[in-house]
DNA sequence: AAACGGGAAGAGTTT
DNA sequence: CTTCCCGTTT
């Protein structure tokens, strides 16, 4: 390791320094990763530390496995026994071992946002209020804000103070005991917890303090109070902290996240010292310029300046589109454009970054037409499509039988005759015997009130749910969910519903089997002859972010949020939306001008993502709600200076990218002049279906894919169609549904096949 | 018990 | 425009 030629003198100095409490001042670009994994390798090769010493806290799962695999480059295998995972993740690590000092079972499970939601929402109707007048979410959102101030339900309900504090007060402590009764976790839990754990048990807090001799935090700007006092618990004075942050890129304060704990660093640990890492190796002169002119406008920052010794690369280019659809038609015939020009550009070297996930679907619209090929990230995931969560579910009750929001998901699915009725009479059973919901429904033979026959139902299934649980004491967990299917029928109801739709969910469950044997399967290559938990893959679900699963080698335009932009890098990028309202958002206008201050680190951090390029869009007409309306192009186009741009109106070709057999038209006269735009004026109303912003040529399908439609009236029985990937097939039956046409098919590949005429790739050969 | 339809409400970012 | 919830029907 050759740490002089590999990094700058600054970055030497943080790796090096092992006397202080280091905080890396780490501009975006500046090498922070590097810095983090050479101190790391530097610790265990010269400095003789067992990576079993060695905490590192990332931002996501992908950045913690990215990290230990880096390591184990420098360093060898034994980087394998390095602690490296997210805050959350860390804290489930360590409350699996010590959770029962709270009286929990070391099997719990996690809750996400959707189930601690809806755990809530029952809370609130048992306290008597109405789901009407007391929303979930704002409930949800108060408890979280609280927990994540260190405050439980008492501290809470002791500051209550307004009308709706008061009445959460009241919702709260009824929360915290569902959750313990089901011996569940919400997410701010395993932080409020772990820190409650530390700071309530010294021989504990000494047994880490003494294990974790390095301790080191990434993105230390967006730790909230909770995460910080985690960290100082840790510290006991002799082991060592290094944390590395960007005040101009905290994005999460409205998650709780607190620039002061980068500010009270000194405070907070012992014999500090600050490094700052300037120069950025990632940006051009131009992107970096713009970058930091843009970020200049903010008030409230440490003071500091990223420069590069790179080119001056291209200028930035801005584009004011018509509307939505013209901005991602824009962004469409860039990429083509770029990639047709430089061999060695592909559709991986671009990223389209928006506000809102909502505004990836023109984008989707574009792309599909002009097939170009994305994947998105965000909006509905794998993990949220109903199949995979009733399984999910399943696994959960097996689990931990405890699980009341899991058990009822799935008690009736598939239905097998216990309905609304026979809960209620449970429900009731267990409120008037002051048992729970779970425990009034394991002994359900007690509850008169439920029909014999119903009863008898009941136990069937519970007898499933304990034969899954002894069936996966000698099978793996892959085993036990194709056993489930077959005790369940879960898969033999979709295939006799025989719709795309629930075939649709077959092929996605399918694959659900497979990212179970992958779990699996990576498990016992790190630990030998280790299986892998019930539990522990529960936990490894709930806590994955959907960029954890990026995969940077497959061909595809990446689409995304600003937020999950974070961290990553690409050569070109597009940032759309650029208007007022938008971005910055309206939210962020009405409260104070620290909102807007993070908009605008939120921008700085997707311009400083860029290396040779950046678009920055926005269109004048916008649709929400279904209603168009107009947008001022935002104030963070007008606060970068205008010799870094490049204006793309200029070149007015590009407003025609079609030429003029496409169906493309402005359908509107435009509303602000600019450039030379009579042209637009020019032109007439032919087709504008497609275009008019109402999408009815498209639908999101249950994968949560966007399909386009086409017309789908001439397909008849006995035609031959060719298929993007089964070849060709005939036509043996064609049903219409409301709007669309199923066609039953049977291809010489794959045999019989349900498809949807207007959203399959198929084409009429004969 | 499930399927259907009307009507109201709703999209800011996420571990 | 979309989604979700609730009441009605089969």
């Amino acid at each position: 390791m050759e740490l002089e030629k590999e990094l700058n003198t600054q970055q030497l100095k943080a790796v090096l320094n092992n006397e202080n409490s280091l905080l890396i001042f780490a501009g975006a670009g500046s090498g922070k990763t590097r810095v983090l994994t050479y101190k790391i390798a530097y610790l265990i090769k010269e400095k003789g530390f067992d990576p079993f010493e060695i905490l590192a806290i990332t931002f996501t799962n992908k950045a913690a496995s990215e990290m230990k695999k880096r390591v184990i480059e420098l360093v060898g295998k034994v980087g394998q026994y390095m602690w490296v995972s997210t805050f959350h993740s860390f804290c489930a690590r360590l409350l699996r071992k010590e959770i029962s000092r709270f009286g929990y079972n070391e099997k719990f499970i996690i809750y996400n946002s959707a189930e601690s939601l809806k755990l809530i929402s029952k809370c609130i109707t048992d306290t008597g209020y109405d789901l009407k007048t007391v929303s979930s979410k704002s409930v949800q959102e108060v408890i979280s804000t609280s927990k994540n101030k260190l405050m439980n339900h008492e501290s809470f309900s002791k500051k209550a103070f307004d009308p709706f504090e008061k009445i959460v007060a009241r919702i709260f402590p009824l929360y915290q005991n569902e959750l313990f009764k089901a011996n569940a976790l919400d997410f701010d839990d395993l932080l409020f917890l772990t820190v409650k754990l530390l700071k309530n048990n010294p021989d504990v807090k000494e047994k880490y303090q003494n294990q974790f001799k390095y301790i080191l935090v990434d993105e230390f700007q967006d730790t909230n109070l909770v995460q910080n006092e985690l960290i100082v618990l840790l510290h006991d004075g002799s082991n060592k902290i290094f944390v590395v942050g960007d005040d101009d890129q905290s994005i999460y304060s409205w998650r709780g996240a607190e620039v002061s704990n980068i500010i009270n660093f000194d405070k907070n640990f012992s014999n500090t010292k600050i490094i700052k890492l300037e120069q950025n190796y990632r940006s051009t002169k131009f992107i970096l310029d713009a970058a930091n002119k843009l970020i200049k406008n903010n008030f409230s920052r440490s003071k500091k300046e990223l420069w590069t010794q790179s080119h001056e690369g291209e200028l930035i280019s801005k584009f004011r589109a018509q509307n939505e659809q013209e901005e991602a038609k824009f962004a469409a015939k860039k990429i083509k454009d770029m990639i047709e020009s430089n061999s060695d550009k592909s559709f991986r070297d671009f990223a389209i970054f928006y506000r809102t996930n909502a505004q990836s679907r023109a984008i989707e619209e574009i792309f599909i037409r002009e097939s170009i090929p994305y994947r998105i990230f965000g909006g509905l995931k794998f993990y949220d499509r109903k199949e995979i969560k009733d399984m999910l579910a399943y696994l959960k009750v097996i689990s931990n039988p405890k699980d009341v929001i899991s058990l009822t998901r799935i008690i009736n699915v598939p239905t097998r005759g216990i309905g609304n009725t026979t809960i209620s009479h449970i429900e009731k059973f267990s409120r008037n015997n002051d048992i729970t919901f779970c425990e009034a429904f394991y002994g359900i033979e007690r509850i008169n009130t439920v029909n014999p026959s119903t009863r008898k139902k009941i136990r069937d299934f519970i007898d499933i749910l304990d034969e899954l649980r002894d069936y996966l004491d000698n099978h793996t967990i892959e085993e036990t969910i194709q056993q489930l299917w077959e005790k369940t029928s879960y898969i033999k109801e979709l295939v006799i519903e025989n719709t795309i739709e629930s075939l649709n969910r077959v092929d996605n469950l399918k694959e659900f089997l497979t990212v179970v044997k992958e779990f699996e399967e990576n498990r016992s290559l790190i630990q030998e002859n280790n299986k892998l938990s019930l539990h522990d893959f529960l936990q490894e679900i709930s806590l994955v972010s959907e960029v954890d699963n990026y995969d940077e080698n497959a061909d595809t335009v990446t689409l995304m949020t600003l937020h999950n932009a974070k961290g990553l890098e690409f050569p070109v990028v597009f940032i759309v939306g650029l208007e007022e309202g938008i971005f910055p958002h309206v939210r962020s206008m009405t409260g104070g001008s620290d909102d807007v201050e993070e908009e605008r680190r939120l921008c700085y951090v997707g311009i400083t993502r860029a290396k040779e390029k950046v678009f920055l869009t926005s269109s004048i007409l916008h649709y929400i709600y279904g209603d168009q309306r107009e947008r001022l192009i935002s104030r963070f186009i007008g606060e970068i200076p205008e010799e870094l741009f490049i204006d793309e109106n200029e070149n007015i070709s590009l407003l025609y990218p079609y030429g003029k057999d496409d169906n493309y038209v402005a359908n509107r006269k435009p509303v602000f002049q600019f450039g030379n735009n009579e042209r637009y004026s020019g032109q007439k109303n032919i087709n504008t279906d497609e275009f008019s912003g109402k999408s009815k040529n498209f639908k999101r399908s249950s994968d949560g894919s966007l399909k386009k439609k086409k017309d789908f009236l001439d397909f008849k029985v006995g035609d031959v169609v060719e298929h993007k990937l089964w070849g060709s097939g005939e036509i043996l039956r064609t049903k219409k549904s409301s709007d669309d046409l199923e066609l039953d098919v049977v291809f010489k590949s794959v045999g019989l096949k349900k498809i949807l005429a207007s959203i399959a790739p198929i084409k009429k050969i004969k």
